[in-house]
DNA sequence: TTGAAAGCGCTAACAA
DNA sequence: TTGTTAGCGCTTTCAA
């Protein structure tokens, strides 16, 4: 059951046949498996004539064309992509690789990152093909790539010496990353954090606060770095301002309890300001102040390095940076079609930011 | 830049002649792009022995075969999936289709469900190639299948009369759905939802719980229907041992404010126990109960028809059934296999689930 | 047990 | 402007 049409053989006296026209009386009112040989057969030219009047390149008269086009129109005829990518050593797919681990693929920013990517590949009719990376285990993109399934990838986050990049860099792949790296040569699309961490800090700071804390994630992310960098230079530039701010740093932090164990300390210190340097972060610290039955911002403030809907129900609003995802994707994939394409593309492309000063810092 | 090598084609007196042996000394240790003839002629044999060595189809001498499998083992050759899928008629990509709506993507169901398709599909050397439904837009999905870009598909849950479905029995592409369906002749792969929920409630109520509440969600999901058709069999077969219980269902809540409005009735109704249909609606309903200071589950209970991550830091603990997304994935994929390769699948397929009954019931 | 050759559906170099 | 033909890398039929 449920094989594809085949165009039937018929075999006299050793010889093949292909029967002409083509079979299907189908259900959803589009000829199915056509071929260009049989566009060429029904309207009594060849098939290169065909193809040229599909693809648009080559000399080709105008009124052929239009009768092509018009025919395919009209049967709704679709090119076979195998044979297609065959002759042109191209498979019209590329991948997109995201960490697999749980607590990161279920964070909106991949979904919507995805999203733009499957959008922008759509424009150009290219399809996504998706992998993860389990921790150090990257064997699905190995696959993909040693079976040559992809015309290029897009790798949704970078890590310090990120192997996935190294493994890319070798394989030959056109690939574009999100998300920003040391490795020389690998075009990357990003935010600015530095710029975006410090600009915020220093609000803060202008705004009279004198005592922050900032928790941090994994420091084996690129991103996490970044944010420390920018907030570690507003804090330098306000010292050579002569401003000078107490302020303490703890990266690697990843659940609730160490969260709260951090904003417990926090309190005790006379911290006036505590940044997180995501939502997932700030949502847990923000659920031990409320517990805690901590007035924000008349106790302290709080303000995220990263904005989304873990923060949207809080009152009050929380103060942070905010990325557009979706855009980062629409705009690595639009990169990478244009290596594939063998374009030139610059290395580095940081997308627009928003400051959003709420009530959780007033 | 980033082109794919090519076997260069040498041209004498307009005759072509392909280089011998393949050109590159990689980095990646394997050799690129080697093709079943250069493995012929490195051994001296033909294409078609090479070809069946690899499939294992045809007679083939033991020690040839050997050969032949040693020098690929060696060389790192994998088959160009172009050639075979153009030869087959294959892709050896199968779709995952899911909601595309921000509040669907992001729920850790449909990304465990993910998983266990790709986990799947990789185990036969398949990829995963990813599209979404916004609302009422399938475009994606449409394209996909005219352009044949893969060789079955899987749908990620479905609707009442679902559009999806309808277009895919017309499309002759094997496919699969996870969830129910009225729709004849589609395989589905699913929990028993009417029945885990039946046995849910009915605990419930041999515990002495007399006043239920029932909060579900968009009715146009069939697992919506079934969680209430579920609930419902339980009151009826109750009443049927006169055991009568007051109980109200409120269906197509979607947001924490209507879900607020809802625990306010109960409570002042007299409402012993609140049910909801899923963990994000369970999740609006604890955040309003603990808002307003009411205990658990003394002044009353609570529980969830799917438990999740959102309800895992509850205090106290929440009774949920438990499902297996990453299972219902790997079966899906499991069947649509089978109906690939042209086996015969049974329509029905229910995975276990699991009562959970914790603290918020006691 | 092995090989020659045709075919999958498309592109592109060359000829007309 | 159009057609002929070879070729992309694999499978499969038929013959040896």
């Amino acid at each position: 059951m449920c094989n594809r049409l085949r165009r039937p053989i018929v075999q006299y006296n050793g010889i093949l046949y292909r029967k002409e026209g083509n079979m299907s009386g189908t259900q959803t009112g589009l000829s199915e498996n056509l071929t260009i040989q049989d566009i060429a057969d029904a309207l009594n030219i060849s098939k290169t004539t065909v193809s040229r009047a599909i693809s648009g390149k080559g000399r080709i008269g105008e009124e052929t064309r239009n009768r092509v086009l018009d025919y395919i129109e009209r049967k709704g005829y679709r090119p076979n992509p195998m044979a297609k990518g065959l002759a042109n050593n191209r498979t019209y797919n590329i991948a997109w690789v995201m960490p697999g681990d749980s607590s990161f693929t279920e964070l909106p920013f991949f979904q919507r990152c995805m999203s733009g990517v499957i959008e922008e590949a759509g424009n150009v009719d290219y399809d996504v093909l998706i992998t993860m990376i389990y921790g150090q285990d990257n064997t699905g993109l190995k696959r993909i790539i040693s079976n040559r399934k992809v015309d290029g990838v897009i790798l949704g986050r970078t890590l310090v010496n990120d192997p996935n990049i190294a493994f890319l860099k070798k394989s030959d792949v056109p690939f574009v990353v999100i998300g920003s790296t040391d490795e020389p040569d690998v075009i990357q699309v990003d935010n600015d954090h530095i710029k975006a961490c410090r600009e915020l800090t220093e609000i803060l700071i202008m705004k009279g606060i004198r005592s922050i804390m900032l928790i941090g994630g994994d420091e084996a992310h690129v991103v996490n770095r970044s944010r420390r960098a920018g907030f570690e230079s507003a804090i330098e530039n306000m010292k050579n301002m002569n401003i000078s701010v107490k302020s303490s740093i703890h990266m690697n932090i990843d659940n609730d309890s160490m969260t709260a164990r951090l904003v417990d300390d926090a309190l005790h210190d006379g911290v006036k300001c505590i940044i997180c340097m995501d939502d997932l972060l700030c949502a847990y610290a923000l659920d031990k102040l409320h517990r805690d039955n901590i007035d924000i911002p008349e106790d302290v403030r709080v303000a995220s390095f990263y904005n989304s809907e873990l923060l949207h129900n809080n009152v009050p609003a929380v103060t942070a940076l905010q990325y557009d995802p979706l855009e980062l994707g629409r705009t690595a994939a639009g990169k990478l079609f244009s290596l594939i394409n063998g374009e030139e593309v610059n290395t580095l492309t940081n997308l627009p930011y928003e400051v959003l000063l709420k009530g959780s810092t007033q």
